[in-house]
RNA sequence: GCGGGCGUGAUGGAAUGGUAGACAUACCAGACUUAAAAUCUGGAGGCCGUAUGGCCGUGCGGGUUCAAGUCCCGCCGCCCGCACCA
């Protein structure tokens, strides 16, 4: 009898899908379309687990859409620039283009093995001319019609590798590569005017309805919306008013100070002729930008000796601060500041000697306060000691308005919405990425590239030795005409951000060889993309920036209006994790904690220990894989093992999809075994040739079929891929049991190879061969349970007493209910309950369970 | 600080308000074997009992309900996201 060969099996299986074509995607009229979509891999040269149970989930979905009559449309690609590939050339001295094409080529050696249902014919790299010259070409149009620009702005500076860096790249205040202290410097950058969509992009959410509910929370909270009052403060010496925006204007009788960010126009105007105020902005400035950066900063504070008036009484005189944490990108970059009733405030103002006015709204009695704030929740009532704008007993938010009413009529100021969402920085001092498509003329400015010139492409001449942008340094690369006026010009030599390359593949996919950056008829057709999965990790930028390029996509002209959302649903999906081994005895040759790799420890009388030394181990559980702890599981050494379905099923079992699930070495042989076990079963159904059938065993086989089929696929459909598998291995358990003949036996084993199909396409092929099926199981139809078949005749009904489970009985499943209650009384637990009483009452649920209350 | 999620056997985890622990791992026993592996069969939440059986049991404490892992309130613990955002 034939062993389970997954070598044999898989490459001939996949030989025989690429010959028959049969994941191409082409428009058509007669088939519901579905575009299935995973978050493209960063070609870094290995595949790894998480990248397998991303892609398997897909290709389930994918391969079951074909077997329900879609025309599904499943491409790949290659997210390919960026900062990687030119690090690995200044370590090793080779070229990112060198590099990332190779990996590519690598990567995609090592997926093609697990079977997946893909279009290759669509693949294509962000770094291919051929795709990034369409993006030059969007970047124009957006250009055109306002949606890029460029302006002056703060930005995290790496003084060694003359670059800014994204806030992502800067640990603890200093670059990631070079270790240096990050500044903050001011920059001519191209920025996406994604602000001007935040209302939008807001209020769109809600119709996300097969999104995750975190993301679209994240997103909201990304977003930040904000409701406040703005209005200003008239200087004493006459200068111009200042401008602040706050959300807590009810508390405006508590102003203690008003403070500027050192950024603020009024700061800069100071700093020009007074040494002391320069010096301190410049020290403010060395801070970065960063989280770590900002949290560790103390609070610093200059006065300036500027004096504003209180909007509500002229005579009463607030001093002007500069403080380091007035941020300028937000709101005005001015504040007022009120001690009472904002912690920071009251820290400031103790540390700098300022008033500090005392409670005016609380709870019950107002309180003084010392060194605490009293911050009440906006929605809760508060008692108002000292109030303006009519306000007496209110609710904080309540207060909110009435005071934004108030100045309002009272023409002091008015009522605003603010948004935390910034305009989105994409330029880069980097070689490789897309270069920014303008050109710098002395006479005409920033002028845009004429489209026929484009792409702009890299030049491959370029050296890493030295720090900094090599585009800066290309003897000949930025010289050009200008395409206005003709004369010597200036190629800009930043290139883009690599999340705008992410945020429109999808797209491009749907027509990726077009001479446009997409072609209408496909798009039409093609998007949205009807389920898009991948990692927690994108949930606010990458998955932002798409919702915000498909709008000026479509503003544009490139996407079809439905596309605006691009994205119907989406799902996140956990990662892949393992065990760490840790000795706690021995540490490595520098000093550091040793990790030992799975196959070098063993288990000896319930503990942990290195199998070399014997020295204890501690076992971390259900850790992320990386390099660095030794317990990365390689996929292609899994594949070579058991075989890619092995590996797809495993995956896919055991946890839910969009929790972590845990790679072990006994659920991967288990896997193994579970296929190894169907392949045998069915072989020897296969082989059996006998001419018996047992009316009893065949009916309650093919019941559990249409169950199974019914089960699995209501699991496959909603995302519960563990459910499905836990449900197939008990149908196996059923069918390698049943006593049913040998033609039922047939029956069920057909439709557990298809059920099976999308998790184990391969072993599925050949069983479904083996059957003596016609054409592929990739291409089958995916079975419908008869519902005749799911709904048995009796059921087994529990009995509870006073909701405890006491006894069974088995009746007809359309009993009526006085009978279900007469048999229930009669039943000997119940008699022995009642103990000759009288129930109390009793509750009969047809079909499902009975219950006795004593 | 703000926002969100999750707590179920030794482990991963099942369970439209209706038999808690499906399915799997690890474990135990048995069959086959000279032996091992592989395979097959069976066992298994805890406590008490020879057993029929009984009591307890989904982080803790309350509540709603004939019935709560599931709904509500309050704690405890863990995880994630955001954060000098005025």
């Amino acid at each position: 009898m034939s062993r389970y060969s997954a070598a044999e099996i898989e490459a001939n299986w996949q030989a025989a899908w690429n010959k028959a074509g049969i994941f191409r995607a082409e428009r058509s009229g007669d088939k519901p379309k579905y575009y299935v979509l995973e978050m493209f891999p960063y070609p870094s040269g290995r595949i790894h687990m998480g990248h397998v149970r991303n892609y398997t989930m897909g290709d389930v979905i994918a391969r079951h859409k074909l077997l329900t009559g879609h025309n599904v449309l499943h491409p790949m690609g290659w997210d390919a620039f960026g900062m990687p590939a030119e690090n690995a050339a200044m370590a090793s001295g080779g070229h990112p283009k060198d590099w990332t094409y190779s990996n590519i080529a690598d990567m995609r050696s090592q997926m093609k093995p697990l079977g997946l249902s893909i279009d290759w014919s669509r693949e294509f790299a962000t770094c291919d001319p051929e795709y990034y010259g369409q993006q030059q070409a969007l970047f124009l149009d957006f250009l055109e019609k306002g949606l890029v620009y460029r302006k002056n702005a703060v930005v995290n500076w790496d003084p060694v590798d003359m670059t800014v860096l994204a806030n992502e790249q800067v640990e603890q205040g200093r670059g990631w590569r070079s270790g240096a202290l990050v500044e903050r410097r001011e920059l001519t950058q191209w920025f996406f005017k994604i602000s001007d969509f935040s209302e939008e992009l807001l209020s769109a959410l809600d119709g996300l309805e097969n999104w995750p509910a975190k993301v679209r929370l994240m997103q909201e909270n990304w977003i930040g919306k904000s409701r406040g009052l703005q209005f200003s403060f008239d200087r004493t010496d006459g200068g111009g008013p200042i401008e602040v925006y706050t959300t807590r204007p009810d508390t405006l009788l508590g102003a203690s100070f008003v403070g500027v960010s050192p950024d603020h126009p009024i700061a800069k105007a100071l700093e020009a002729d007074n040494p002391q105020i320069a010096e301190f902005a410049a020290e403010c400035r060395k801070v970065g930008t960063t989280e770590e950066a900002i949290e560790t900063a103390e609070k610093l504070g200059l006065d300036t000796g500027i004096r504003v008036k209180h909007p509500l009484n002229p005579e009463w005189e607030l001093p002007v601060w500069i403080a380091n944490f007035i941020l300028m990108d937000y709101g005005t970059g001015a504040i007022f500041a009120c001690p009472a009733h904002d912690q920071r405030d009251l820290d400031f103002c103790r540390k700098y000697d300022l008033p500090v006015i005392d409670t005016f709204f609380a709870l019950e009695d107002p309180a003084p306060v010392v060194n605490d704030a009293f911050v009440p929740p906006k929605t809760d009532r508060v008692k108002w000691v000292n109030h303006f704008a009519g306000i007496d007993k209110a609710t904080g938010q309540e207060a909110i308005d009435a005071t934004i009413e108030f100045a309002e009529k009272a023409g002091w100021g008015q009522g605003v919405t603010n948004y935390r969402l910034r305009d989105w920085g994409l330029s880069r001092q980097r070689y490789w990425g897309c270069p920014i498509p303008v050109v710098h003329c002395e006479t005409c400015g920033v002028v845009p590239e004429k489209k026929e010139n484009l792409p702009i492409q890299l030049p491959d001449d370029v050296t890493f030795d030295l720090p900094g942008n090599p585009l800066d340094r290309h003897p000949t690369w930025r010289n050009c005409s200008c395409p206005s006026c003709g004369a010597d010009a200036l190629r800009e030599t930043d290139t883009m951000d690599t999340f705008v390359d992410s945020s429109w593949y999808f797209a491009r996919f749907t027509a990726p060889r077009s001479e446009r950056p997409t072609e209408m008829a496909e798009a039409e057709y093609w998007m949205n993309v009807d389920q898009y999965i991948g990692g927690i990790e994108h949930a606010i930028l990458h998955l932002l920036y798409s919702r915000f390029f498909a709008r000026a996509m479509q503003i544009t002209g490139h996407l079809p209006d439905k596309a605006i959302e691009p994205f119907d649903a989406l799902f996140t999906q956990g990662m892949v994790t393992h065990e760490i081994y840790q000795n706690t005895v021995r540490k490595t040759a520098e000093g550091r904690t040793l990790y030992h790799y799975p196959e070098e420890v063993e288990w000896v009388n319930g503990a942990c220990q290195a199998k070399e030394t014997g020295d204890p181990v501690r076992v971390i559980p259900s850790a992320k894989m990386s390099k660095s702890k030794n317990n990365v599981v390689d996929p292609v050494a899994i594949i070579r093992q058991f075989g890619a379905d092995t590996a797809r099923w495993f995956v896919l079992s055991d946890s839910p999809p969009e929790r972590d699930v845990e790679w072990t070495a006994s659920g991967a042989e288990a896997a193994f075994k579970h296929l190894s076990r169907v392949h045998r079963i069915v072989t020897e159904i296969c082989a059996d040739e006998s001419d018996d059938s047992s009316p009893d065993a065949d009916e309650a086989l093919l019941r559990e079929m249409h169950k199974a089929i019914h089960d699995v696929t209501v699991g496959v459909e909603s995302f519960g891929f563990n459910a499905a598998i836990a449900r197939l291995y008990a149908f196996t358990n059923t069918l390698s049991k049943s006593g049913a003949g040998s033609a039922a036996k047939h029956q069920a084993a057909e439709a557990l190879v298809l059920l099976m199909s999308p998790m184990t396409p391969h072993l599925s092929e050949e069983l479904w061969s083996m059957l003596g099926r016609e054409g592929l199981v990739a291409m089958a139809e995916w079975p419908v349970p008869d519902e005749k078949m799911l709904v048995d005749d009796t059921v087994t009904l529990p009995i509870q007493i006073n909701g405890k489970r006491r006894a069974e009985i088995s009746v007809p499943r359309d009993m009526e209910k006085a009978e279900v209650e007469k048999l229930a009384l009669a039943n000997h637990a119940v008699v022995r309950s009642l103990d000759g009483a009288q129930p109390k009452k009793i509750i009969v649920v047809p079909g499902r369970i009975v219950n006795v209350v004593i």
